[in-house]
DNA sequence: GATTAAAACGAACGTTCGTGCTATAAAGCC
DNA sequence: GGCTTTATAGCACGAACGTTCGTTTTAATC
């Protein structure tokens, strides 16, 4: 799909300054993007967080659409680290489905990226934005959405959940409960909002376990910041 | 709450010409930002847009932050005309939270604002940049939330709906759903999205029901914009 | 250590942003 | 119709934006 040519020294092999630069800048790009948004991520405050000037920085990427586009790919990285890889760590069927669920409420908590979902904050900047941008983030929630779809379907295919209900139709549900936690803690704090689509999950999952499933054991979910 | 003192003329009552010139920018306005977002929306393209000077539309405001706040009172004022206002026509009860979430995915699936749900969009603009904005934008939702909630508890109240559910937890669900379609439709032009919502919800709804419930009629939700 | 390539810098560019200030045109009132 | 208030336009400002360019510093290779 996407060509990565990482820089390395010929002898080591290690990463040559330049990536390494790269890495940091992207390191910081992404935590700002998911606060201020993509487009307010800005090339001259970027560059004076890292204590570089801005055209140094702007020729690692050549243009802001580049680095838009570079520090998405360094989202997904890190989404994919903290979500999707321990979630493959559980045995497929029901189990793995719930754990994606409740491990992406906890990504959300921990606060992985400062302003929660890096991939709702972009999709809601650029839905009316066409463009490379928005594509690549369509494209990426989809990713997650048919992995969501995935496990579904294992699930079902295990005997864990009725087939009944239509993967696509889960999946979304699932996804709205989860975007709605986020939303919430994001414009109120309030802490409780994980534990609400904690519930609401589990609750519909369970109603459609057959009596084959294995149980599911909610997280206990602490409180965090304070209303504003 | 907040003072409102449109300017009049002494004898015949009417808006004078400034008022009616400040109601016909923020009619553009609010669709512009619900399409580029309340930072987005800036005056000299504002301007432009309406064929007349920055500085001549900018007094009418005094500054961006002001013409931001009038832009979502203008936007809750149409979306309490296109959603709150035509519910309240259904008797209480279960009948009226059912026209509340139905009439809710019309107001997107019909477009009233170009970049689908206003608040959904501006929430996720600023929940992580403090201020009076921020502020207002979430006291309309709370609002919105709180209609929700007192729905459930007046179809609880009437007998329709089992009072084993807490109000939040049903008014969160519900809310994740809608704007889990809105989502969807804004990023994918998928206009099943409001079908998957409508159903989840109605499912929901039907679960929690009483004997004495009203019966819940779906609509039938047709195609729209094609996917890019 | 010398040579060469890569990376970072500083200054400047043309725009666009929000916001003043001042003058003119229009509307409202007697 | 004349007077006053209000609304709009024109122009300029300082700051910040993305981007380009030529130079200097730093790192990698021999």
């Amino acid at each position: 799909m996407r060509k990565k040519k990482v820089k390395t020294t010929l002898l080591t092999g290690r990463a040559a300054q330049g990536e390494r630069t790269r890495q940091a800048i992207l390191e910081v790009a992404v935590h700002a993007a998911s606060a201020e948004g993509l487009e307010g991520l800005t090339i001259g405050r970027l560059a004076s967080k890292l204590a570089m000037s801005k055209s140094g920085l702007f020729a690692h990427f050549g243009s802001k659409e580049e680095l838009q586009l570079a520090t998405i790919e360094a989202a997904r990285f890190i989404f994919i680290r903290e979500v999707v890889h321990p979630a493959l760590k559980v045995e497929q069927g029901l189990s793995r489905l719930w754990k994606l669920c409740d491990i992406w409420l906890d990504y959300v908590q921990r606060e992985v990226f400062q302003g929660g979902c890096f991939f709702a904050a972009a999709a809601a900047e650029f839905d009316s934005r066409p463009g490379v941008v928005r594509d690549r983030i369509a494209e990426i929630m989809k990713e997650w959405l048919d992995g969501l779809e995935r496990a579904i379907r294992a699930s079902q295919a295990a005997g864990h959940l009725q087939s009944s209900i239509a993967p696509a139709q889960l999946a979304f549900e699932i996804n709205a409960l989860e975007m709605g936690a986020n939303w919430a803690f994001q414009l109120y704090g309030d802490p409780q909002a994980f534990a609400k689509a904690s519930e609401a999950i589990l609750q519909r999952l369970r109603t459609l376990a057959t009596r084959s499933a294995p149980p599911l054991a909610p997280t206990r979910r602490g409180k965090r910041r304070a209303v504003a």
